[in-house]
DNA sequence: TCACACGGAGCTATAGAGGA
DNA sequence: TCCTCTATAGCTCCGTGTGA
């Protein structure tokens, strides 16, 4: 293989150019490093170690490979069964939730397997998945004892998967802070060292405008960086960086990737975790709403919270309202900021399905890793593992091999829309195998009664702004946030309209239907940002929340399997869309191969114009991510 | 023999239900 | 609306069993 040195980038369109650029002699090189390399990330014959901080984004990435490994929707029973994949996962501990006990209820759930403990309760085997106590990546130094007793019971736990399983290496997943990573390969045992066969870093670098970390890969010094880059070298393994930006995942909100995420998040994730979600989002909700409200007023601090304390039924907010309760929510400068385009917009998203992301403003880093792992055999078609010297003291990137560092980026077939619309197609897919096990989502009486508290306090809070006191145009954008309220895709599953459709509260027959919600996700006409497949919402296309998945407005008495109901959409395109369905065969994606099933990816969609909000909203592209400082 | 894993017991904090 | 009671989850401790 011929090595060679490409010039150096500061920014990774640069980089691809000089990619595209490269002479031919190198090329061979370059397209079988990275062939190598991302035949050795999707490995299905290895034991893959995710590690994982148990946030939304996160819980969704793994549900694609429980459904893979698992075969949900199509397995002979809803339960542990002898040809199960095994993995790992390790959870991030954190002072502020308890990863562990979510992502041990996600595995349960999803598997339907009885979780047994281990370890003293640090770890808990379902069937084949083992979720096991990790580190918390808040501590960098220190705590030795604990560190070394986090390795070996990681160590333990690996070491028993891969005899369970019969596996022989291993594919460690990282997430952004390499502390623990770096720990664990210095003192784990010779025997699982040299098991690793590659490494991927997710989130832990920024390379859209310059070479930079994130703003959670901060927390990794240069010394770290250069440890990794010695240790893979070592064990002449390859480093994969994942980064969403680097992949055109660019937007901020799982409902750009998720059809109807306000809705079916609740097939996705057990009630008790999408609730922690769901009081995330009420919470920023009411005080968004009155942070608007003090400013219109000029009352700011306990008087702002006096007045929450009045309009939010404390019954219904109780458990929830924490946020919208503190008088630091409401200093002067937080609630003038609240009238800000990207605040607005944030409250907008939340309105529409108000299951917020527990780390706020980080996008959806996890989505990165779905073009790696054992469910991911396609990755090669659409993405390139480049073999990359990384300056990180320089900020520079260059194409190089041989190499021990990698970063994933699309290929150049690729663009946004081809991106964003293969991930709805592959949600999609996940989503219909959880479907055909779990059923649509049963709302009950607590969500409705909450929202309805959130409604009623919001309108009250925003009833009362006195336009006059507010910058020109503020009223009319909070008006979309109150429309979402009521129209958005989460009200609209809690209070159809009773002379159109039938509550998703209660409803799971086959027969029925809602209509579709409002889903305009801007402040009007000429502003719109869209999420999934429909740009604007003029009201004249009626469509259908697919409530019943590709069963949805089939002939009656057809009950479809996952890959069934693909095929039916691919015979039948026209009528999908008009069910609310991704239609194979339409719009810009290629079929999505997952699960053995070459399931029709992609929506007849209309992406997230990255332009749509204004001078920018956070989740539209609009508004770069901070770059963050150079190392 | 020793280290480690397992499983049960008990304590604490929290959520939810029900009654005053 | 507030208070109390109950159930549950999370966690730690400790006795017992097992394997190197």
């Amino acid at each position: 293989m011929a090595s060679f040195n490409g010039p150096w980038s500061s920014d990774l369109d640069t980089f691809k150019k000089s990619v595209q650029s490269m002479p031919d002699q190198y090329k061979s090189s370059f397209a079988n490093a990275s062939k190598s390399t991302l035949e050795k990330v999707c490995d299905p014959k290895v034991l893959h170690i995710w590690e994982s901080n148990s946030d939304a984004d996160g819980l969704l990435q793994l549900t694609s490979v429980i459904a893979k490994l698992c075969d949900l929707g199509v397995r002979k029973h809803k339960g542990a069964n002898d040809g199960d994949g095994s993995m790992l996962i390790i959870a991030e501990e954190s002072r502020s939730r308890n990863g562990f006990g979510r992502i041990c209820q996600l595995v349960e759930y999803l598997t339907g397997a009885d979780g047994k403990r281990h370890l003293e309760g640090t770890a808990v085997v379902f069937s084949k998945i083992v979720v096991a106590r990790g580190w918390d990546n808040s501590i960098l130094s220190g705590q030795e004892e604990a560190l070394v007793k986090t390795v070996k019971r990681v160590n333990t736990a690996v070491e028993r998967v891969l005899k369970m399983s019969g596996l022989k290496k291993i594919v460690w997943h990282h997430g952004a802070v390499l502390h623990f990573l770096l720990q664990w390969i210095n003192i784990t045992t010779s025997s699982l060292r040299s098991a690793l066969s590659a490494i991927t870093i997710t989130g832990s670098l920024n390379l859209t405008e310059c070479i930079a970390p994130s703003a959670a890969g901060r927390a990794n010094t240069l010394p770290d960086l250069e440890r990794l880059e010695q240790y893979a070298k070592k064990l002449d393994i390859p480093v994969v960086f994942l980064d969403a930006p680097s992949q055109l995942l660019n937007f901020e909100y799982l409902g750009t990737y998720i059809y109807y995420y306000g809705y079916y998040i609740n097939t996705f994730l057990p009630n008790s975790l999408a609730r922690s979600h769901l009081h995330k989002a009420q919470d920023e909700l009411i005080t968004f709403a009155f942070r608007l409200r003090g400013a219109s007023e000029g009352r700011y601090g306990s008087d702002v919270v006096k007045m929450v304390q009045k309009h939010l039924d404390a019954n219904k907010a109780r458990h929830w309202a924490k946020m919208c309760v503190s008088k630091e929510s409401y200093e002067k400068s937080k609630c003038r900021a609240a009238g800000k385009d990207e605040t607005i917009h944030h409250a907008v998203q939340l309105a529409d399905s108000p299951f917020a992301l527990l780390a706020s403003g980080a996008g959806v880093p996890a989505f990165a890793r779905l073009s790696v792992g054992p469910a991911c055999a396609s990755t090669q078609d659409y993405y390139t593992a480049a073999p990359v010297k990384i300056a990180f003291a320089k900020v520079r990137i260059r194409p190089t091999s041989p190499a021990t560092f990698h970063v994933l980026i699309p290929q150049s077939s690729q663009d946004l829309e081809r991106v964003t619309n293969r991930i709805q197609g592959l949600m999609m897919a996940v989503l219909e195998r959880v479907r055909q096990e779990k059923g649509n989502p049963v709302l009950s009486d607590t969500e409705k009664g909450m929202w309805d508290a959130v409604v009623k306090a919001y309108e009250w809070a925003i009833g009362g702004c006195d336009e006059s006191n507010m910058p020109k145009g503020v009223a009319k954008k909070v008006g979309f946030v109150k429309g979402k309220l009521r129209e958005g895709t989460w009200g609209f599953a809690l209070n159809p309209p009773k002379n159109r459709g039938v509550a998703a509260t209660t409803n799971t027959n086959a027969g029925t239907a809602m209509l579709e919600p409002n889903r305009t996700y801007g402040f009007g006409q000429s502003t719109q940002q869209t999420r999934g497949s429909h740009s604007t919402y003029t009201g004249t296309q009626q469509q259908q929340i697919p409530q019943h998945g590709c069963g949805a407005g089939l002939p009656q008495g057809l009950l479809l399997s996952p890959v069934q109901g693909i095929s039916y959409a691919q015979q039948v395109p026209s009528q999908m869309p008009t069910q609310g369905m991704y239609a194979g065969g339409q719009g810009q994606a290629r079929g999505q191969q997952y699960g053995n099933h070459c399931f029709g990816g992609g929506q007849a969609a209309v992406i997230p114009s990255r332009h749509g909000f204004g001078h920018g909203g956070s989740g539209g592209g609009g508004h770069p991510q901070s770059m963050g400082g150079p190392w």
